[in-house]
DNA sequence: GTAATATATGAACAGTTGTTCATACATCAA
DNA sequence: TTGATGTATGAACAACTGTTCATATATTAC
């Protein structure tokens, strides 16, 4: 539970230009803490990495391609099938879930067998369908 | 390992109209494995939830507020400060990150106070961070 | 009551994203 | 070689997203 200080040990925002202040000018309710925290933030680079992997499977097309691919090694022909959709977006998608190293695939002549890229992947899917399917 | 059954096994698309099957013809790689996946497929409702919940932590200004509320409870002025946003951007981000109760908050007079929903969310962040900073 | 202020929200705009279509590449059979 | 076919990819378009700005709501101090 935080401490509030009194108003006058608040402090304006130092950082932001006057225009960008918005309406609350009080920067800490809780200096210690925020103080702390700011200490612990992870870098930029780190952040937006996490956030681009968050992103790409943060499309339902590319989360059946995910679960389809927890369960099997799959053609790109096969799992269109299975979703429904042409061959080119799911080659499109896959090419997306390479990128981020989220699959990977194997030739084999004219065919390409994809897998889920690491474990991390799919404990990533077990514990947001834990967080979905909870109460 | 797939097992590639002969073309005169091979099936044609039976499900999409001739002009969107694009240009692979075969349906069934291996039409067992195929099948069997079909059957665990989850509902369309869950993915799309499962995926809401993603796209809203593939953004990295919603990630790094994920993160700091993992570190200590925090209202929308300590947050702006820390990340360098104005209230407005936060209190917006809150709202997507509440509906998707991924966080939660109380109120005590004129502030709101946030933290993280449940234990879940924390895991999702730390594993992600795992397939990152992997390699 | 009024003023100050912490937070919330609607509208609007630029930037991004997923699909489709056409086409290219690669492999295999004949 | 030629044609068939499994996969990959560039362009284009509609749909969606995150921020900003203005404004609203709610609480506290006076």
């Amino acid at each position: 539970m935080p401490v509030l200080l009194k108003a006058k040990e608040n402090e304006t925002k130092p950082d932001l230009p006057v225009g960008q202040r918005g309406t609350c000018e009080i920067t800490f309710v809780n200096r210690k803490k925020v103080e702390e925290v700011k200490k612990r933030l992870k870098p930029d680079s780190t952040i937006n990495q996490l956030a681009e992997s968050f992103k790409v499977l943060g499309d339902s097309t590319r989360l059946k391609m995910i679960y389809v691919l927890s369960q099997a090694e799959l053609c790109v022909c096969d799992i269109a099938t299975l979703l429904g959709l042409t061959d080119s977006a799911v080659s499109h998608q896959l090419r997306i879930l390479r990128n981020m190293r989220l699959v990977k695939y194997r030739k084999d002549g004219k065919m390409a067998y994809y897998t889920l890229d690491d474990g991390h992947i799919e404990n990533l899917f077990k514990e947001g369908l834990r967080h979905v399917e909870e109460k």
